[in-house]
DNA sequence: GCCGTTTTCGGCCCGACTGTTTTCAGTCG
């Protein structure tokens, strides 16, 4: 990407692409050779602007920049040029030192910028092919600090990026993290596992896994693990930590500290890295220099701590859920005591998005109540969907009485056990009409409005598009409200401040969709909405009995956006749930 | 380049692992 805008589909910048810009900045900078704290100043305002749920262009007109993290007057100026002009002199100026195509040779394992800078003033190298061609004609091994093994990591480094298989979805990196944990638990030398990184995190996807070992004897596991039949190559092999490739493209990251130590390696192989910076920096104040060994003060004695608890409490801090460690205010409310109460998964006693074989689903409307009731649910909505294009199988308009026949005979059946609601899962089509006329719609318990397709109409056209579905008096939610599918389909171009807005206005719940391939009001946009009092609801949008299980993902999202039991719509009780349907 | 319950100037996190070196630089998380 350049700094100038390739096209005109999206009428401004999003947070996302002036992230891009700085990160672009740093690593050209650091290729340069600038000074470290630069650098790391334009990282700092990248993450942060990947961290801002408000656009900035919209804090830019506020006259509002300053208040994004680690944004001053510099980073601001460029901002602002980029918005108003869209594109950056400074950034131009440093593409023409610096050809921009090094910054591919980052992408290799074990090239940094140092090398990068090395590879182009001394061998001419500027991009990956150069690199490889390089590499197979044995040209790298002659240049100062590198030698052949460094040739051949960096071969291989290039080799793995085209088997790279990318980001995981979160269910399927807790799958294999649970075999993992389940096979390092039965070696003699383990005596705890559990998970670290993004995953302990509950990020919405997953790069490597992190996995934390509490052993006397680290030596021979590791020496075990990286021999696992499983593993195709070995990146890294040491007493305390290990990290491998395995066969299924997987990586896995293995690290092992005695017991009595525990505390300190789980805090600091959870992470994230800007959440332990901080907490780094808070024990300096107190003169302790703080490692996953441990705490060492100005003597140079180690103070050791085997659980989480002792290691936040050194630093007059309660312990802090590992959802919420991402340096997005968490330090600063621990330190009030002000953490957030955050919602469990048990507290989640309705589902109100969920199909049956009246459109898509698996299972009749009375199968799914049972497996709801099961699994502890005091209220089903059974939303189908509207039988408008694109959808196989949807409900038309003249089944909704038959329909409504069949959930009152089953709940005559079920009695108290459960609350069933008769809804639907109407369709906003592209013009932002819905499926269903208004009079249909009035006769149902709950509406849910969602986006299925031409999701990829310009910014203005779907926003407007979903703002007109919401100010329907008969949406009660809006689910999925990106339609992104994870790990690869990006969602649509919304204009978030607006659709935040509206849904405000409107009073328009919005759904955590749960399911681990969408997870989508993200966390950044839910912790928005719960800012702005938007009611929100965490469905699993179950087409099956087993789906109802992954609330748990959706509990994880809302728990990463600081979201306690009380915004939720789930967590009420059938009385004022209905009594709030009821109102709208 | 950013930032402020030691500061508007002078600071800015820490160790493991690797390879190429004779004591350390680069990369990574």
């Amino acid at each position: 990407m350049s700094s100038q805008k390739s096209d005109s589909v999206h009428s401004e910048w999003s947070n996302q692409e002036l992230a891009d810009v700085f990160e672009r900045i740093a690593n050209l900078l650091e290729i340069k050779g600038d000074v470290i704290y630069k650098i790391r100043a334009y990282q700092r305002a990248a993450e942060s602007l990947r961290a801002e749920p408000r656009s900035a262009a919209a804090l830019l007109a506020e006259g509002k920049l300053d208040e994004i993290p680690g944004v001053g007057k510099a980073i601001s100026e460029k901002i602002e040029e980029l918005i108003t002009t869209g594109k950056l002199e400074f950034l131009e100026q440093l593409e023409q030192e610096i050809p921009p195509s090094l910054l591919e040779l980052l992408q290799v394992p074990d090239v940094g910028p140092k090398r990068a800078a090395l590879l182009w003033k001394q061998a001419g190298i500027t991009d990956l092919a150069g690199l490889e061609a390089a590499a197979r004609e044995h040209r790298l091994s002659k240049l100062p600090g590198l030698g052949e093994k460094s040739e051949a990591r960096i071969l291989a480094g290039i080799e793995a990026l085209g088997r790279r298989t990318g980001r995981m979805s979160l269910d399927v990196a807790w799958a294999h993290a649970q075999r993992w944990m389940d096979w390092l638990r039965q070696q003699p030398e383990v005596q705890r596992v559990e998970p670290g990184g993004s995953l302990r995190r509950w990020r919405e996807t997953i790069g490597d896994l992190d996995l934390i070992a509490a052993s006397d004897h680290p030596e021979p596991l590791m020496e075990r693990f990286i021999h696992h039949p499983d593993v195709q190559r070995v990146k890294g092999h040491g007493e305390n930590k290990s990290s491998v490739e395995l066969r299924n493209g997987v990586h896995i990251q293995l690290w092992a500290q005695p017991p009595q130590r525990f505390g300190t390696l789980w805090v600091y192989a959870t992470g994230s890295k800007a959440h332990n910076v901080r907490l780094r920096e808070l024990a300096l104040k107190r003169q302790l220099s703080l490692s996953e060994r441990g705490f060492e003060d100005a003597s140079g004695r180690l103070m050791e701590y085997a659980t989480e608890e002792e290691v936040y409490a050194v630093l007059d801090l309660p312990w802090i859920p590992p959802e919420l460690r991402e340096d997005h205010g968490e330090i600063e409310a621990a330190l009030k005591g002000q953490l957030p109460e955050l919602i469990e998964t048990r507290q989640i006693q309705a589902e109100l998005h969920s199909h049956t074989t009246w459109s898509d689903g698996a299972l009749s409307v009375e199968g799914m109540a049972r497996a709801a009731i099961e699994r502890g649910l005091r209220i089903l909505a059974i939303t189908d969907h509207s039988g408008t294009l694109g959808i196989t199988g949807g409900l038309k308009a003249e089944q909704l009485p038959a329909q409504r026949a069949e959930i009152e005979q089953v709940q005559a059946r079920l009695g108290k056990q459960i609350k069933l609601l008769h809804g639907i899962e109407v369709d906003i089509m592209a013009d932002g009409s819905l499926g269903f006329a208004d009079e249909v719609l009035a006769g149902l318990d709950i509406v849910i409005a969602s986006l299925h397709s031409s999701l990829r109409q310009p910014r203005e056209t779907i926003t407007a598009r979903l703002v007109r579905a919401i100010r329907n008096p008969h949406v009660d939610l809006i689910a999925h409200p990106s339609g992104r599918l994870l790990p690869n389909r990006e969602g649509a171009d919304l204009d978030w401040d607006t659709v935040l807005a509206e849904a405000k206005a409107h009073g328009v719940a919005l759904e955590i969709n749960a399911n681990p391939h969408r997870l989508d009001l993200t966390d950044l946009y839910a912790r928005r909405a719960l800012e702005l009092g938007i009611p929100l609801a965490i469905n699993t949008d179950a087409h099956s009995p087993g789906e109802l299980d992954l609330a748990r993902y959706g509990a994880a999202v809302a728990r990463r956006a600081w979201v306690g039991p009380e915004q939720v719509l789930n967590t009420w009780t059938v009385e004022r749930l209905t009594r709030w349907l009821a109102q709208r």
